[in-house]
DNA sequence: AAGATTTGGTTTATTTTATAAACTTGTTTA
DNA sequence: TAAACAAGTTTATAAAATAAACCAAATCTT
């Protein structure tokens, strides 16, 4: 039978997020956005998802006067990557 | 920009369909059934969707007495996994 | 042979999820 | 100083997934 997929991993935009953070230290919210093309409403909501799964952490400073919120990804959300991953090869391995 | 995913490939009982079908000529409800693991209502709302989508051909007939729904997948669904896998490798791409 | 159970599903209702619209707080610009 | 903009959050709506209930026919039980 095939493993299950991690749900909070399959879903579009939220893997759109965790694959931008796997290749870098940090991002911010700006920069997410205009890479995912997402609303900030559901971008905000998606974030949150992964933060409370533990997945990424999310700081909140400032950038001169203007509030900055950047994130990364966890050891935890990496390894949460990779089994979903390895899961998700054997529904696409027939498509070669 | 990443490519969009399938919103009608990219959901795990349809996947989990689609990757059957793609190994084998044709396959029974029951079959997919026990291999998906799925309940009979989802199952049965689900290839309806990938049927009206033109992904899968469904086929009512008998096994002696008793009904038997056989779904084997078309061209065009060969064709739309393949696209669906390629736009899925940018997201999952880093994640080696 | 009548009733109970199983098979192979479909239909409908409920829950969950994704998404967008509206709003908030503060900043910059005209 | 009023209007527009930036960076988000909160709330409402739409869509999707899932399960529960149902149905018809076959088979098994006593």
């Amino acid at each position: 039978m095939l493993k299950p997929l991690n749900p909070l991993l399959h879903s579009e935009l939220r893997l759109a997020v965790m694959s931008i953070l796997l290749g870098v230290e940090s991002a911010d919210f700006v920069y997410i956005r205009t890479e995912t093309g997402a609303t900030a409403g559901n971008l905000s909501v998606q974030l949150d998802k992964l933060q409370r799964a533990g997945y990424i952490t999310i700081e909140k400073g400032f950038n001169g006067k203007m509030p900055r919120t950047t994130c990364s990804m966890t050891d935890l959300g990496r390894e949460a990557m990779r089994e979903y991953v390895e899961a998700l090869k054997e529904y696409i391995g027939g498509a070669r």
